[in-house]
DNA sequence: CAAGTATATAACGATAGCAGTATATACTTG
DNA sequence: CAAGTATATACTGCTATCGTTATATACTTG
């Protein structure tokens, strides 16, 4: 480690790329929206940061953090060889999120 | 875990998947190209069945392994709120692959 | 410049996941 | 059915990484 994919199998991570797919935001924010203690969010940025997943800009006292496309070019990337298994069947996906959300019931929502 | 992405963060599984990716082959197989033990193997065979990235098929004492595309399909699905960022300059994911390959030297290639 | 706010880092204990060795299971063929 | 081949599983020790608590740094504003 760590490579690419090895920082994106953090659960918490996901959640901040997530948060900042739509916007920028300082640590405080995501601190705050994801209910996670100020320094987790801080080392998470900090290993987003150094794989080049994120990059901060200094306003004030805040750091506000933002997206950088590369590693997610790489990973899309390295799912080229895998392509042609589907492409035509686009809605298996949905029966395998089915099928796998009762395996891990933590994050089932209400329905 | 075991996530989707956690699955793929282990480097022996993407070099297995990536094997699968051209033909199936038996654990045998893997085990000679990938220069890994043979537990070594059916273990990550293991997980990644349960994940659903491959699935067997028994030939007399053998298991042929193959991909299955649902998992790979839920990463390229993870991707797209992401993928704005880029699209444009695509010669990005380039740079940034010159930038970290000399911080993991193992995978190095002639040039 | 003192108090407050925002972020980063250090140290620590707990846990998960890995490789390796040994062994079990299952199928095949003489 | 005995010996050989192919694969799976159990067990163990090691290491990496996570979250937490405590503390340090840095900037701001009265």
């Amino acid at each position: 480690m760590e490579s690419t994919f090895g920082i994106i199998a953090e659960p918490n991570r996901r959640a901040i790329l997530g948060l900042l797919a739509s916007s920028e935001r300082s640590v405080t924010e995501i601190e705050q929206q994801l209910r996670m203690s100020q320094p987790s969010v801080s080392k998470h940025l900090r290993v987003l940061r150094e794989a080049g997943f994120v990059e901060a800009r200094v306003d004030a006292q805040r750091r506000v953090y933002r997206i950088r496309p590369e590693p997610f070019m790489e990973v899309d990337a390295w799912l080229t060889p895998f392509r042609h298994f589907w492409s035509d069947r686009v809605d298996a996906l949905e029966r395998h999120l089915d099928r796998t959300a009762q395996a891990s019931p933590k994050k089932r929502k209400k329905r």
